[in-house]
DNA sequence: TATTGTTATACTCTATAACTATA
DNA sequence: TATAGTTATAGAGTATAACAATA
């Protein structure tokens, strides 16, 4: 037999099928996006980079600085400086001096800002639940241990490599 | 036993284990997708819509009218006159007067952009293979359906609703 | 010197709406 | 009137780079 013929047939195959997995999985995730991100601005009148930030902030009482939300919304400063520029204008997060480093800010949630998020996150689960819906609990937990696999780089031992 | 409680319990718990799907689907697909922009930028000097617009056109030797692109790319014809007008200008697509239809351009790649876009097609499908590699041929088999699932809101058969 | 954060600038993508030419 | 496409405008998000204040 021809093996190493049948590998090179083997290997293009397998790309088509990796490049068509890649175009559902990005066509599944940008569908979902588009609806939450729509449904935010109609309902909310939020962006998701500005929900984004709430839900980082939500997640700690003491607040972050502006360089931390940078690092974890892994966009440059400046655009954190715009985005809580906004949410600040709209008393939804506050500016607070730090008492050990005068250069830097801690950002938190305001009680408003608190009691807003907490609507929007509860309404934005709800969205989630119903978008994957079409799978079942069980499909759901699949679909999760694949995607941890496809983010640590480790594939699961109990796969061979095809 | 408390039969609606534990529902309840049961309920909460899918909710979360939803919303950690959906967070974990999103940070997948944004790390794939901000590296491919990233080399398409730093490789070819191209945008993912303009890619995408591209793409599009290597599908259809006939090529497409303005309006169809709009359609096919879900985006305003504002924009999609835009992304033409930047291709147009590096020769890589032309406008072409339809005979039947005066108001209507049909826009087709040149022969520049159908080879410019092969090598683009060809890196990027390698990228691809390469991001999706942690998952073994069967894995990406698993995924590819789950997410048919997840598209087509029709749940599996052989998978009873949890 | 290095770091934190802001400001200024520019670019891409996006939608909306007014507009022209043609059907 | 309706449709195809363009133009103008506005807004969001992004990156880069220069800058001020502080460490």
């Amino acid at each position: 037999m021809n093996a190493p013929i049948d590998m090179e047939v083997r290997a293009h195959a397998d790309h088509h099928a990796s490049l068509r997995l890649w175009l559902r999985l990005l066509s599944a995730c940008t569908r979902i996006e588009d609806t939450i991100r729509q449904r935010l601005r109609e309902q909310f009148g939020i962006t998701l980079p500005r929900f984004d930030l709430m839900a980082q902030l939500e997640r700690e009482a003491d607040g972050l600085s502006m360089s931390e939300l940078s690092r974890r919304m892994m966009v440059t400063g400046g655009n954190v400086t715009s985005i809580v520029d906004q949410l600040e204008k709209e008393q939804l997060v506050v500016r607070q001096m730090q008492a050990t480093d005068r250069r830097s800010y801690t950002v938190r949630l305001t009680p408003a800002g608190r009691s807003a998020f907490a609507a929007m996150a509860q309404a934005h689960e709800g969205w989630v639940v119903e978008l994957l819906a079409p799978l079942s609990a069980r499909q759901q937990q699949q679909l999760h241990s694949l995607l941890g696999t496809l983010k640590s780089g480790t594939p699961t031992l109990s796969e061979e490599k095809s």
